[in-house]
DNA sequence: ACCCATTCCTA
DNA sequence: GTAGGAATGGGTA
């Protein structure tokens, strides 16, 4: 009886999708206009119409957990004892829901004593024994046991289904195995026991090797190792865990299966639901008497699948490539993308190129595969030199995906890219800067909803990863083609809705974009770093560092690795029996720096470890590190810059990070001497001051403020006179401290809390401060407030130039995410425009320079407020005026733009 | 070889 | 309290 003729069943876990459309960000975002939530309904109802148009023949049955207790309970009382309680946003929009379903005329079921799983798998048994074809739609893995030959799962928020076949490729075990594995895993959230430190892979290790729970209890004594031990202390709870884990389908029912029949909808009731939980797509489609759009349709930016053959070329003539190289003229605009061998752009050779004019159709020409038996492939330099015209000619207008990168390695075979009229990953960032990441394969996921193929399917993983050149062309062909066809679908894709947002586009056409080539001149030229003396400082922390380890072991009174916290704790807290402070988030004591501060007041070990942990960082952090990434090309470190990692629009670094050089203490700053200067150079550091604060000036306009900022005051100490009451000249250095402290504060959406913490003030010591401060500077409070408000009506926060970032979790009903939200969103847009500002500065720099002789000064840095330079000695003073003219002059705010020029042999003496 | 938590460096 | 990157240990694969 493979098939059935009969109407397959559709048993529905109403309470597992219940909680997890609670749980789905934008569902939560809806409710009535009077403040019911709405989601979870939502959720679900949007779900079952899905179930309803995927299965047109299936009986849908609808299950719910009752409330109260169940059987499991009087099996053992902790089942569940760890589940806070339903929240009052989610418990009241069960009744509304269950009405709904009812006047929808499908059969319900809510039985007290048992879960809605144990109705279900009762139901689906019942089915199997008549021959029904039976589909659970669920998000919970347990079901899984419930699988059969006639029993499949859906899970209907994700798609996915699962038959027999799927349960073992999802979990690693069959069907009938499952409650063994989830006996031994234990279940954190229902408070089932289970083995110490088994999870999945341990389970289904054992269970493969020995079938079932039973044998492996009965070779329990074989399992070596920690995880035996833990295995054997459990033997005698795993009974338990396993009938708490066995879904019962033996539940006594008022009716079977094939007896529950839907009844017709009672339209009239459902019209009265609808309205009343303003449900409107569910209301307009009970008028058109259609099924209501599956889940994914209510999300908006959903992308829709495009089905378009694709067309690759690979070129091995040149008649060919001849070919194609006059369409790409003809084009207007091309995609353009290089395949290399490495991802570091300075040790990057080429080994082919491709391109795309037309969705659907590219072509990639290989020209340095060299693997055993490689075909014949065109000429490097013959490929390059027909090329060079084009892609030299601002004619030609190129896009690509992060066209930095092809821009650098172009750049070693004498190509100047010019010409970049788009590049995608910069039209994701600006159009949406919120996404963990800007690449091609996710952005082809999110717009065009194709799935790409990976650099890793084609070059495997790890240490036997190969490099592009060893790569056989069939396979690399189709990966670089795909790459140059899906960057321009996802241009056509992203471009329409990026030039729709005027803001937003003008930062991608006025700043991000022409930022591109600024940032690939500063990468290649690098920085110049003194590797002896690093190797001094390396050579005498160590030193250092051993001494505090001879230390630290002789008070501890045995060796122990003081890098490690673990370690430290144990020594600390347990053999020393110091008083625990502080936890961190898992619950470990914490051993942070604060702690140790404290701490070392009273115990002599923190202060060494603290002093071990500062010169550990420096050395292996910086002094040991940075000599190893000077490039021998061109003794030079080269940092790479990435334009669309930071959400607020600054830059971030890496590789090595440039941004995160000390300065703050002592031992540190010293690191900075090693940035020296070229011969007959100096260094000179610009950095803009307070330039967060005058951004906030400027977007409150709070005349107290302006006014501090326009006469030229040193703004900590006007803020400290006017909290502290007292004139200007009576501030003393811990009122101006703390009044630093709240502008920075203000800065990063602080609470009284916060404050009290920063300064080691009382909490209504801070409060009195910030309300002090907000009666002196009230449109600050004002802009504060008005900021909060829009970023909860738009969902977004904007730049002074127009730069967008987007706050999901801005009506969060998790209270801890909503605050975090809204102080990000006071943040962005101070943080943002500064960003904006340095950007803009640094394009008017750029220009500048471009107008000089090229050996008068380089831009080598930006650290988010300041640009160091390489500037010629004989020049130094006319240059550094320019510089500090144009950065002045980057923004027009109400508040003058104060940009600080040193100088120096090396980054240390320049600040 | 990879993931994670913890810690610490910057503006 | 905002925004980042990187090193380490320690667990699991």
């Amino acid at each position: 009886m493979a098939t059935s003729t009969l109407s397959p069943l559709i048993l529905v876990d109403g309470s597992s999708y219940l909680f997890r459309a609670y749980h789905v960000p934008y569902l939560q975002a809806l409710s009535t206009a009077d403040g019911h939530p709405t989601g979870a309904i939502t959720g679900v109802l949007n779900m079952i119409k899905s179930l309803q148009k995927d299965y047109p023949n299936g009986n849908i049955i609808v299950v719910f957990d009752a409330k109260g207790k169940t059987f499991r309970n009087d099996l053992y009382p902790e089942y569940k004892a760890n589940r806070p309680p339903m929240p009052d946003d989610l418990r009241c929009q069960i009744a509304p829901l269950h009405e709904m379903i009812e006047a929808m005329g499908f059969p319900m079921l809510v039985i007290e004593g048992v879960e809605a799983d144990d109705v279900i798998g009762t139901l689906a048994k019942q089915a199997s024994e008549e021959g029904i074809e039976t589909v659970i739609s669920t998000g919970d893995k347990d079901m899984a046991q419930l699988v059969t030959p006639h029993v499949r799962l859906i899970n209907t928020m994700t798609n996915v289904e699962m038959d027999e076949a799927g349960v073992v490729e999802k979990f690693g075990v069959r069907p009938d195995q499952i409650i063994d594995y989830l006996a031994l895993m234990g279940d954190k959230v229902d408070n089932i026991p289970g083995v110490e430190k088994c999870g999945p892979k341990t389970a289904v290790k054992w269970l493969t090797e020995h079938e079932t729970l039973d044998n492996v209890i009965a070779n329990a004594d074989k399992v070596k190792g920690k995880i035996g031990e833990n295995l054997r202390s459990a033997l005698d709870q795993l009974p338990l865990s396993y009938e708490l884990a066995t879904i019962k389908c033996d539940v006594a029912l008022e009716k079977n299966a094939s007896e529950l029949a839907p009844v017709e909808a009672d339209t009239e009731k459902l019209t009265t639901l609808f309205t009343e939980y303003e449900l409107r797509r569910h209301l307009a489609d009970l008028k058109k008497g259609k099924d209501a759009p599956s889940a994914e349709e209510v999300v908006e930016e959903e992308a829709i699948p495009e089905a378009i053959d694709a067309d690759y070329d690979i070129i091995f003539t040149e008649a060919d490539f001849n070919a194609w190289l006059n369409k790409l003229m003809n084009a207007g605009t091309f995609a353009f993308d290089t395949e290399t061998t490495s991802i570091d752009y300075m040790q990057a050779e080429l080994v082919g190129v491709s391109f795309s004019c037309e969705a659907g159709k590219a072509a990639y020409v290989p020209f340095a595969h060299d693997y055993e038996d490689a075909p014949q492939q065109l000429d490097r330099d013959w490929v390059l030199g027909k090329l060079k015209p084009i892609l030299q000619s601002t004619s030609y207008k190129k896009l690509g995906q992060n066209l930095k990168y092809d821009a650098h390695v172009l750049s070693h075979y004498d190509i100047t890219l010019a010409g970049v009229a788009f590049d995608t990953m910069l039209e994701s960032y600006c159009y949406n800067s919120v996404a963990s990441r800007h690449n091609m394969d996710a952005l082809a996921e999110k717009y065009l909803g194709v799935k790409t193929v990976k650099f890793e399917d084609i070059a495997g993983k790890g240490a036997k990863q190969l490099t592009f050149n060893q790569i056989e062309i069939e396979k690399a062909g189709h990966y670089a083609a795909e790459d140059a066809d899906i960057t321009l679908r996802l241009h056509h894709a992203l471009y329409g809705k990026l030039s729709k947002e005027k803001g937003p586009l003008s930062v991608f056409t006025d700043i991000e974009l022409p930022l591109m080539p600024v940032l690939t001149r500063m990468e290649e030229h690098g920085v110049l770093i003194d590797s002896d003396l690093l190797g001094e400082q390396s050579q005498a922390i160590g030193t250092r560092l051993s001494e505090l380890e001879i230390e630290a072991h002789n008070i501890a009174g045995k060796t122990f690795n003081l890098a490690s916290p673990k370690q430290l704790q144990e020594i600390l807290f347990t053999d020393l029996q110091i008083p625990v402070i502080k936890k961190t988030p898992k619950g470990a004591p914490s051993t942070a720096e604060e702690v140790l501060q404290e701490l070392a007041l009273d115990y002599p070990l923190p202060k060494l470890i603290l002093e071990h942990r500062g010169l550990a960082k420096l050395k292996s952090t910086y002094t040991d590190k940075l000599p190893l990434l000077v490039q021998s090309k061109t003794g030079r470190v080269h940092t790479s810059y990435h334009q669309a990692v930071a959400a607020t629009g600054r830059l971030s670094s890496t590789d090595p990070n440039l941004q995160n050089i000390p300065i703050r203490s002592e031992e540190g700053r010293k690191i900075r001497q090693a940035f020296i200067a070229p011969d007959g150079y100096k260094i000179v550091a610009i950095d803009y001051s307070q330039i967060e604060l005058r951004i906030m000036a400027h977007l409150s306009d709070d005349p107290g403020l302006v006014k501090a900022f326009a006469e030229g005051k040193d703004v900590h100490s006007a803020t400290a006179a006017e909290i502290f009451g007292v004139d200007v000249d009576s501030v003393t250095s811990d009122m101006r401290r703390s009044a630093k402290a709240i502008n920075f504060g203000l800065i990063y959406g602080m609470s009284a809390f916060g404050l009290s913490k920063q300064i080691g003030v009382g909490r209504n010591q801070a409060q009195a401060y910030m309300d002090k401060y907000f009666e002196r500077y009230p449109n600050v409070m004002s802009y504060m407030e008005g900021t909060r408000q829009t970023a909860s009506e738009k969902g977004y926060v904007e730049t002074l130039f127009g730069r967008r970032l987007y706050l999901p979790d801005i009506k969060a009903r998790n209270q801890a995410r909503k605050k975090a939200a809204e102080r990000a969103a006071i943040n962005a847009p101070m943080q943002g425009t500064a960003a904006d500002i340095i950007k803009k500065a640094m394009l008017a720099v750029d220009a500048w320079i471009a107008t000089q002789d090229s050996e008068l000064v380089k831009m080598t840095m930006q650290v988010h407020d300041e640009l160091i330079f390489e500037i010629k000695e004989s020049a130094l003073e006319s240059v550094t005026a320019k510089l500090v003219e144009i950065m002045n002059d980057a923004a027009e705010l109400n508040v003058p733009l104060i940009a600080e020029a040193g100088h120096g042999d090396n980054w240390q003496q320049a600040h």
